[in-house]
RNA sequence: CGCGGGGUGGAGCAGUCCGGUAGCUCGUUGGGCUCAUAACCCAAAGGUCGAAGGUUCAAAUCCUUCCCCCGCAACCA
């Protein structure tokens, strides 16, 4: 019986903008699909994109077009980048396909009639204007955390699935899989985190939102006034690309599901896995797959899948990647300056799978510069070159009486490594799988050095050692070439042409062929050129497309300016409010009167330096509650997310004075 | 006392669970080599392991207290 590996990432939100977290799950994926692929399994590659939701629904009204019009132009997005970065999926699924929204509700329908779908009231502080619930602790005396408007106690009806039942279940399959290779849940940092979560009480889960608030959703069957929970729509996706996109799925759904995931999860200690599920996520949603997907499986009766894997985020030059900072990383504009296997190989090599890290062009061109220029392509390029000169073009012929210890040395390290290399690869640890196969580089060198063939080439009696060196060194890079592959297809496939092998591809396998001496040598251009480093290019951020836009866009009339009534005030007195950092409780005159204002100031300027100060507030702003204080008021101050500078008067004038 | 992560040669990190010679990559310096992309190979310098106290024959590691940095959250009126 064929293997089958099934990996998925998860299907990114079409609203997103595809950065360097979404490729970094994606490659990730194609890493083990090409590896698995290569080994004779039947692998499953599904990657795809989330469309249903509020966010979708208002993006797409605020474009004045209709939401599946809106998704069906941020689709190519993501595909087009996948096949950038040569991603190798074999199917890519989107929430709005026909397909999986009868699925969805199939699911939906079989839960509800088990009972497992229940009516319930949820009560909880909702604000109008966001139309959404907060939780009691989101909630601030009554106020809505994201508007500040009152927000009301409502009860409203809502289908809840009866995920609370299956808390023990899903801890004891938890702890009964905990160590790798078989662990459920990956890292096992993250899976003490998922264990801890599961010591609290576990709620039941709301999977309905009302028409009235959200129609873009899949109907639920049993009620049609209300649409799908966006992660239970998104969550099925796993299994329903198996029931039309997958191979064979046409013809019969049902074998296909069967094929890549019925018997995913073997009983412990079976010899091997025939098959194998695997999520990879973000360590953001976790806890959905970890929590929720596993206890839906449960009550539709269908084994876990082998494990979730959650990997760590990106920073980027140490900030965390925001679009506010304007910092995101676009994936396009790396590979243009530095080619797709550059970046490849830096998002598996720079930091262990499962451990945040940092993403910086410094960071990026000294990998590029010592592992790929100095270690890789140097080593293809010197071994190229001898054979050229020593050897005639062609790859010569070793002579078993010419073989001496070092040769047996490097064969048999060669061979420890890789299999190193293909541990680290399964079990997830694609630095490490790197670590191996650049330490066969490294004693390659070494080997190279200690041998010296250029020595041996100017003595013709040592013709057959010559010979039987230089093959040595073809036969290590002939065998790294399968394990480096995955993570840079490119630029192994062009290595091993280089190297004078014929690579058949066939549709997902590959057939490296076999050196055999007397194949002449195809010399290629250099694999990696050093990037000087005295060369700074325009940083490689998203330009981006919501950029705040040109202010120039919305005027508004001086009557509506007039509307705001700004004031001089003097600091008479500033105090830092308890608990708070970057609050300043200040007590400022006004004139007619004290007005007590809250402000974000005290990462900037220290209480004592504000006292006595001529600032400029708007006065006549709705007070507003912050930590619990009053504020009456609100300081006028220059900075885009922190207060770079107060305004201030340029004469020194009387508290009160309008400002006009 | 909000939750969490961290402080180890110049930089970035491992080692801490389970005490026993402080390790890796990059950088620096010296040497070698000339097949190669200022490359490669060899060697060296460089650390009171955030601070103080304690336990111990022995502490980066265990205990106590403290300091600092970074996320998240709370508070950008």
């Amino acid at each position: 019986m064929v293997k089958t590996f099934y990996i998925t990432t998860p299907i990114y939100y079409v609203n997103d903008v595809p950065h360097i977290g979404h490729a970094y799950t994606t490659i990730a994926a194609d890493v083990l699909a090409r590896h698995y692929s290569q080994r004779g399994y039947d692998v499953f590659f599904l990657t795809g994109v989330d469309e249903h939701g509020q966010k979708v629904q208002q993006a797409a009204a605020k474009a004045g077009i209709d939401p599946q019009q809106y998704c069906d132009g941020m689709v190519p997005r993501f595909t087009q980048l996948w096949e950038r970065l040569n991603i190798s999926n074999d199917a890519f699924i989107r929430t709005t396909d026909e397909k999986h929204k009868e699925i969805v509700r199939q699911f939906l329908k079989q839960l509800f009639e088990k009972g497992l779908i229940c009516p319930d009231n949820y009560s909880g502080w909702y604000c109008t204007f966001d139309e959404r619930f907060w939780t009691e602790k989101d909630v601030t005396e009554g106020l809505c955390p994201d508007c500040k408007r009152p927000v009301e106690r409502l009860s409203e009806k809502n289908y809840f699935f009866r995920m609370s039942q299956y808390r023990q279940q899903l801890e004891r399959h938890i702890n009964n899989n905990y160590n790798p290779p078989d662990s459920f849940i990956g890292p096992q940092s993250r899976c003490n985190e998922v264990l801890g979560f599961l010591q609290k009480p576990l709620g039941d889960l709301s999977i309905s939102r009302p028409k009235s608030r959200l129609s873009w959703g899949i109907e639920l069957p049993f009620d049609p006034s209300y649409v799908t929970y966006v992660w239970f729509d998104a969550l099925v996706n796993y299994i329903s690309a198996l029931r039309y996109l997958a191979p064979g799925s046409q013809e019969d759904p049902e074998a296909s599901f069967i094929r890549y995931w019925s018997s995913s999860v073997q009983p412990k200690y079976t010899a091997q896995r025939e098959h194998t599920v695997i999520h990879l996520v973000g360590k953001d949603i976790l806890t959905t797959h970890a929590v929720y997907w596993s206890t839906i499986l449960m009550a539709l009766e269908l084994p876990l899948p082998t494990t979730i894997f959650a990997h760590g985020w990106w920073t980027v030059n140490g900030e965390k990647m925001s679009k506010s900072r304007g910092n995101v990383v676009d994936p396009n504009a790396i590979m243009d300056e530095f080619g797709v296997d550059a970046f490849r190989y830096f998002l598996l090599r720079e930091v262990p799978f499962g451990q945040d890290g940092d993403f910086s062009r410094e960071a990026l061109i000294g990998r590029i510069n010592s592992d790929l220029a100095d270690g890789l392509g140097n080593l293809l390029n010197r071994t190229l070159t001898m054979i050229e000169r020593f050897a005639n073009s062609k790859i010569p012929t070793p002579v078993e009486s010419a073989k001496t210890e070092p040769d047996r040395l490097l064969m048999r390290n060669t061979g420890e490594l890789m299999a190193d290399a293909k541990i680290h690869i399964e079990q997830l640890r694609f630095s490490r799988a790197l670590e191996a196969i650049w330490e066969l580089i490294q004693q390659c060198d070494q080997y190279i050095d200690k041998t010296a063939p250029w020595k041996l080439a100017k003595r013709p009696e040592e013709r057959e050692r010559l010979n039987t060196v230089l093959n040595t060194v073809t036969v290590a890079l002939e065998f790294l070439i399968p394990f480096l592959y995955p993570f840079m297809p490119q630029t192994v496939e062009s290595m091993a042409r280089q190297l004078g092998l014929k690579p058949q591809i066939d549709g997902k396998r590959i057939n490296w062929g076999k050196l055999t001496p007397g194949t002449e040598i195809a010399k290629g251009p250099q694999l990696f050129p050093r990037i000087e480093t005295t060369k700074t290019q325009g940083d490689a951020r998203v330009t981006q497309d919501q950029q705040p836009a040109p202010p120039s866009t919305e005027q508004i009339t001086i009557d509506d300016f007039r509307k705001v009534v700004l004031r001089v005030g003097k600091v008479l007195t500033a105090e830092p409010v308890p608990k708070s950092t970057k609050l300043l409780k200040l007590q400022v005159d006004i004139g007619t009167e004290q007005r007590q204002v809250i402000a974000a100031l005290a990462t900037k300027y220290a209480p004592e330096a504000l006292v006595g100060k001529r600032i400029v507030i708007v006065a006549n702003l709705k007070p507003a509650k912050l930590m619990g204080i009053e504020s009456q008021g609100m300081v006028l101050a220059a900075g885009d997310e922190e207060v770079t500078a107060l305004l201030t008067t340029l004469e020194d004038v009387a508290p009160g004075s309008k400002i006009k």
